[in-house]
DNA sequence: CAGTGAGCGAGCTTCCGCTTGACTT
């Protein structure tokens, strides 16, 4: 029997570090936090000093059940819990739940999973720091306060289910008044000149920009005509060594910014695969805020590149972390084992792991020598110079393995440009000069990389917190992802070749977006509402000023009670105030008058999303859904009315009516009482009867690829082919086909035994929304369902 | 899944940060 207890926060950690203490010590995961806040109410007790009020949560009752018994049969207990503020609390909330005699608990830390550092930790225990704990207990019950008294003002005020909270409403904010720049934006456009050089012999060609820009045309065709036959010449050659280092090892941040441009993952995909080389052991703990480097993995890493590179190549470093309000209870994202240069697993395992690798080894590696070249071309007859900028890389250091990606994709990729050998003063002339009509950009939308970015700079929100803050502003409806289709413009190019100048009017694509977050009506309705009465919460700097409070509470010099109290005072009567004096908000706005029937036209959010309206609500108005991408604070009155033109009738096929409408999934194809949604691409404004029937007939096509299998015996039985792969459907229910069957030659008695052997996986179709979460466990697999779970199963059974 | 948008009233929703699975049609 063990006589220590080491009890840590993640099971795969558990494993590792069991294998570095011998026998003698049991480790054991307490799976992150034990202990939360009571969900009903408010779960702290305002009145008596905002005590508190803790519970076990439901599916930490086993862990903390198990955990007890061990304690029991324990020596000494250590608490080995990350060394920051949620570590410490979880630390105290184990000694207060197992009820741990101080004499035989010890608190120990590391924030690197070496012997060295473990063995250490475990000659230095101390004990659990209660101001720590104490400055957790205020950003807990901080948090608990503004999110459950902001939300229910918003269910009253705006619409039921919304929510606020420090961090999610803030993030909204920042895509709410970007989108609002982006509006707000005046494209502006000038003439950028380039010219096309070559000297008498020819013998190489220089390529070279004007140093300034034109604002019009007639501008820019004055300078054309003053270059035809000025006499040009190298004026200047100015060469400068230059270098580049590499960027620091990965973040939780950096991984996700960097998965996303390089990889296309998203923010959630990013933590998932993570999490799998985590468990695998491949790579250190994957949420971390530090990019500090152990001494064992800077010295593996020199091994690396020394070995594959040579000494020159290698250059220890070690990195400070700049962010806001990190913690750093953690390593660096690094591979566990740098001489593992790709790992065995899925594709994106795999790309995911190599990415991993080659930032950390770049990480150490020596910085990239460079030599920028600028060549000035001028003429006597000209005030104006032409530039040619180039750079060559005369060392690549770590560039031959990692090259960091940016966020701005517009930024042109400055391609090596290796310039021949140049005497100032030779002659050269134009081949071609020309000058192209240039606009300016407007800000970028966020993606959510560059979401997680910006969150990390404001210090909001922490590693295990980027992902599912995405993902809840989303369920809640605030923001929305997806791509949206450029516009078209156009564009003036002059051209002077051979002494003339020509003119060319072009087109180009542009605002085209992929994956990027754009705010819905709701989103931009509730951060008005929240910036006008809560301005001190939807501040940037707001989390940034309670961290400093939180950290005097930490230092032991404030009581997070007062702290709190202080907060509380003017919070509440803001709440107390808003709930009294503001009148409930649908964000309703006035388009205009509707020329047929002079009754006015306006928009709002209605119980299923925005609507347009025509008419007042006291005359029987007409209803009319926006669709996708119009928001209510721009859609113009003639875009509105566009709406009330459907249902509408294209004509006839197969004898039936085709018509299409707007519902609640957006434009759709309607014939013979099937429905066919119209693909964004396609306008539902103008879209002809040759190309519905093209998508009825696509549908038709695609219901029959469908179906894999019916039998003749039992019609119930069905094998469907979905989303997820080949599947079994009956009675309304889905069932799993195991892996290696050909489900073309599933029999109907395979399909019935299938559908037996496992417990359904689906969802009664009524209100048992409740019930459809907690069920379905494949009975047979795992080893033990827990008594709660079988029941759940039956009540899911019955609401059937 | 897809023509909805009234009004009443009961009962429910909700935060941020630690952790993993379970599960998706």
């Amino acid at each position: 029997m063990q006589e220590n207890l080491v009890i840590v926060e993640s099971p795969a950690k558990a494993k590792t570090i069991e294998k570095f203490l011998g026998e003698n010590f049991l480790v054991k995961s307490s799976y992150g936090h034990i202990r939360d806040l009571a969900k009903k109410n408010l779960g702290i007790d305002i009145e008596h000093n905002f005590l508190p009020e803790y519970i076990v949560s439901d599916d930490k009752v086993k862990v903390v059940q198990e955990l007890k018994s061990l304690v029991k049969k324990a020596k000494v207990v250590w608490l080995a819990s990350d060394e920051d503020r949620e570590g410490e609390a979880i630390a105290w909330h184990l000694s207060e739940v197992l009820g741990l005699d101080s004499s035989k608990t010890k608190r120990i830390v590391f924030h690197e999973i070496t012997k060295d550092a473990i063995q250490n930790a475990i000659k230095n225990p101390r004990n659990v720091d209660l101001n720590l704990v104490n400055a957790q207990q205020a950003r807990r019950i901080l948090d608990r306060l503004v999110g459950f008294e902001l939300s229910p003002l918003l269910w009253k005020k705006v619409k039921p289910s919304l929510s606020a909270g420090r961090v999610q409403s803030v993030a909204v904010r920042l895509i709410v008044e970007r989108e609002r720049e982006i509006m707000a934006f005046q494209q502006t456009s000038s003439f950028k000149v380039s010219g096309i050089f070559e000297p008498n012999a020819k013998e190489y060609q220089l390529k070279a920009e004007l140093d300034k820009r034109f604002d019009g045309k007639a501008q820019a065709q004055d300078f054309l005509q003053r270059c035809i036959g000025a006499s040009f010449s190298i004026s200047n050659v100015d060469k400068k060594p230059g270098k580049r280092s590499p960027a620091a090892p990965f973040t939780t941040s950096t991984l996700q910014q960097e998965a996303g441009r390089k990889l296309g993952y998203s923010v959630s995909q990013t933590m998932t695969i993570a999490q799998k080389l985590y468990e695998a052991g491949l790579i250190t703990y994957m949420r971390t805020d530090s990019v500090n480097l152990s001494d064992t993995a800077i010295k593996a890493a020199q091994k690396a590149v020394v070995s594959m590179f040579g000494a020159d190549y290698h250059n220890a470093r070690q990195y400070k972390t700049k962010a806001k309000g990190a913690q750093e209870a953690h390593e660096a994202i690094r591979p566990t084992y740098m001489e593992n240069s790709t790992i065995e697993g899925t594709n994106q395992e795999k790309k995911l792991y190599e990415l991993i690798w080659k930032r950390t080894l770049a990480s150490q590696m020596s910085d990239a020598i460079t030599e920028k070249t600028t060549i000035t071309i001028g003429a006597p007859s000209l005030a104006e110079k032409f530039i040619a900028a180039g750079e060559v890389v005369k060392f690549d250091g770590f560039l031959k393995v990692y090259k960091e990606s940016a966020d701005d994709e517009s930024a042109e990729d400055e391609a090596e440009v290796l310039l021949p050998p140049i005497k100032v003063g030779e002659a050269q002339n134009a081949i071609e000069i020309s000058a192209i009509q240039r606009y300016s950009q407007r800000p970028p939308r966020y993606a959510e990389s560059s979401l997680v970015k910006k969150m990390e700079e404001l210090g909001i929100g922490r590693p295990s917190t980027y992902a599912p803050t995405i993902s809840t502003i989303i369920n809640r409806g605030y923001v929305i992802k997806e791509d949206r289709a450029g516009y078209e413009r156009e564009f003036e190019s002059l051209i002077l070749k051979k002494g003339k100048i020509t003119e060319k009017l072009s087109k180009e694509n542009y605002g085209a977006e992929k994956s990027k977050l754009f705010p819905s009506d709701i989103g931009m309705l509730v951060t008005d509402f929240l910036s006008e009465y809560f301005g001190n919460i939807m501040n940037y700097d707001f989390t940034a000023k309670v961290e400093k409070d939180f950290d005097v509470i930490a230092e032991g010099k404030l009581k997070w009670e007062e702290m709190i109290r202080k907060f509380y005072q003017n919070f509440h009567k803001d709440v107390e105030q808003t709930m009294e004096n503001s009148t409930p908000t649908k964000g309703e706005r006035t388009l205009g008058v509707d020329p047929k029937t002079g009754k006015v036209v306006s928009v709002r959010i209605g119980r299923f999303g925005p609507i347009a309206q025509i008419g007042s609500s006291d005359e029987e108005p007409v209803y009319a859904g926006l669709l996708k991408g119009q928001l209510i604070e721009t859609i113009t009155l003639e875009e509105a009315l566009k709406l009330f033109d459907f249902p509408r009738n294209l004509g006839e096929f197969e004898g039936k009516v085709v018509q299409v409408g707007i519902g609640r999934f957006g434009p759709y194809v309607k014939h013979a009482s099937k429905y066919v949604s119209i693909p964004k691409t396609d306008s539902p404004g103008e879209i002809s009867l040759e190309r519905a029937v093209e998508l009825i007939e696509a549908k038709r096509k695609a219901d029959i690829e469908k179906v894999i299998q019916i039998f003749a015996g039992d019609p119930e039985i069905q094998v469907l082919n979905g989303r997820f792969g080949p599947y079994i459907a009956y009675d309304g229910a889905n069932y799993k086909i195991p892996k290696g069957t050909d489900p073309k030659l599933l029999t109907a008695d395979e399909c019935v035994a299938l559908i037996k052997s496992q417990a359904s996986t689906v969802k009664p179709k009524s209100k048992g929304k409740a019930a459809a979460k907690k069920s379905s466990e494949k009975a047979s697999t795992k080893k033990s369902a827990t008594k709660a779970k079988s029941t759940a199963k039956t009540t899911a059974k019955k609401a059937k």
